[in-house]
DNA sequence: CTAGGTGCAAAGCGTTTGCTCGGGG
DNA sequence: CCCCGAGCAAACGCTTTGCACCTAG
């Protein structure tokens, strides 16, 4: 992969706000910096940086995709309340994969979890 | 929610076909039986059917949103070669949402997980 | 020099929606 | 008879893509 400014911003970016930002979030915070960086290259980099493996995409129910830049394995809980996602690790998953295995034959390459519910916060405002 | 012949057939398809279909997919069945049927009134009533928790929508990475007739606990494997959907029964979130609020204060209504891997019939092929 | 990246704008695709007409209760 | 639902087509939102220009190696 050669190098290039726009993507090192876009990375840096997605690293340094760990609010699993969107393509249009992450847009917004980098052309603070560089005001003629376009959407396409956001959108191209994202998913480059995603296939190899250096973030991670997270697909939302009923909105965009999201962004995270931690790669040790975690889980996301989506607020419905107010669509913030929060980080959860958990250690039901350690051998997971070979459970699956053992009884389906099927080879597990990742997984996605998304819990859905209401935060702390919100639940407190109630 | 008042009776309707679309909505019973698009209910139907779903339950009788086990393979997660897309709204699509469902639009082609329903279609083969009610040739005038038209493919707005498929995404309502499949969201409807959803909001009603008589049937899931899945979200997909990458593609179109699913639909699942099946209301017990369980989850989704997508095989990243064939694009099939699987079902898989596993235990393992047997008090999961009591130990999420435990730990974080979050109050689960949901969670939806997809594994993706490779199927057993697409590892016999290599 | 040249392969790959950018900016821009248009196209693509899945899904939703406004409107008018039809059918259930 | 009233109102929700259907059919149709246009609109929508997110994402991808084609093209001409630019830049790292």
């Amino acid at each position: 992969m050669k190098y290039s400014k726009q993507r090192e911003m876009i990375q840096d970016t997605v690293m340094a706000h760990p609010i699993h930002p969107t393509a249009d979030d992450v847009y917004s915070l980098v052309r603070a910096k560089n005001p003629t960086i376009s959407l396409g290259t956001v959108y191209r980099n994202l998913n480059l940086l995603a296939e190899n493996g250096i973030l991670t995409k997270l697909t939302m129910p009923g909105g965009s995709d999201r962004f995270d830049g931690r790669l040790d394995e975690h889980y996301h809980m989506l607020c419905t309340h107010c669509g913030k996602v929060y980080d959860v690790e958990l250690d039901i998953f350690r051998d997971f994969d070979r459970q699956i295995r053992a009884k389906t034959g099927f080879c597990v390459s990742r997984h996605q979890l998304l819990i859905e519910g209401i935060c702390k916060e919100c639940s407190k405002e109630k």
